[in-house]
DNA sequence: CAATATATAGAACTCTGTTCTACATTTCAA
DNA sequence: TTGAAATGTAGAACAGAGTTCTATATATTG
């Protein structure tokens, strides 16, 4: 179904370097630069509690462990995990990060 | 003044991928692979308003687009680099993450 | 069996992060 | 030059995330 090939990880980050290398040698606008910079992120997404007991569960780490990752308490985890509470704003991307990229990938 | 060489990025997934695989293959106890976990990420720490600002300014971009990559409002930006409000747990992280790989290792 | 690791439960509390409005400055295109 | 857009500051009110504490239950392991 996905019709754009997904590139390894590393293409993003050269990509991106280029475009601020073009910025800061004149050769685009700041209004452009900012836009791309907005348009390639990772999509941010609401988890529900089942969703982030499965994210954690296939990264085989307890929620301590993956709380540590986080750099948010356990109790923190189960209540998200629970349903009790919902992460948002930073939490929410270190989420996604994950999602994406596996653990290793915040490290 | 450090003495451990610091390997470039991508190392660090594959021992943890190594790690696990020993563990799931029963070489290594649960409890080694914990401790393994939390002795092996990045160490987060407290930020001044300062370094905020210098660690923003370092990647060239605004205040707004520094905030949507780590998916919290610009609001909460200018009062992190103006000391009125302190970043904790996950954002810290993600702090942490762009002081140590740059914007686009959260991208 | 005893000790440890893991997960749940709930309650009280702190304070981040959000939201809103208003305003000053700078940048850039018309 | 003029006006629109981008950027950053400011403060106040608010919701709720995240912390902390204690207690309990289960499963795993030595």
């Amino acid at each position: 179904m996905p019709r754009t090939k997904i590139y390894k990880s590393g293409i993003k980050a050269a990509i991106h370097q280029t475009a601020r290398d073009l910025y800061e040698s004149g050769v685009i606008d700041r209004q452009t630069m900012r836009r791309f910079d907005e348009s390639c992120l990772t999509p941010v997404h609401a988890f529900t509690g089942e969703e982030i007991r499965a994210l954690r569960e296939r990264e085989a780490v307890s929620q301590t462990v993956f709380a540590h990752y986080l750099n948010v308490t356990k109790d923190s985890v189960s209540q998200w995990e629970r349903g009790q509470k919902k992460p948002a704003g930073a939490s929410l991307k270190l989420l996604s990060l994950v999602e994406r990229n596996g653990l290793a990938a915040i490290a």
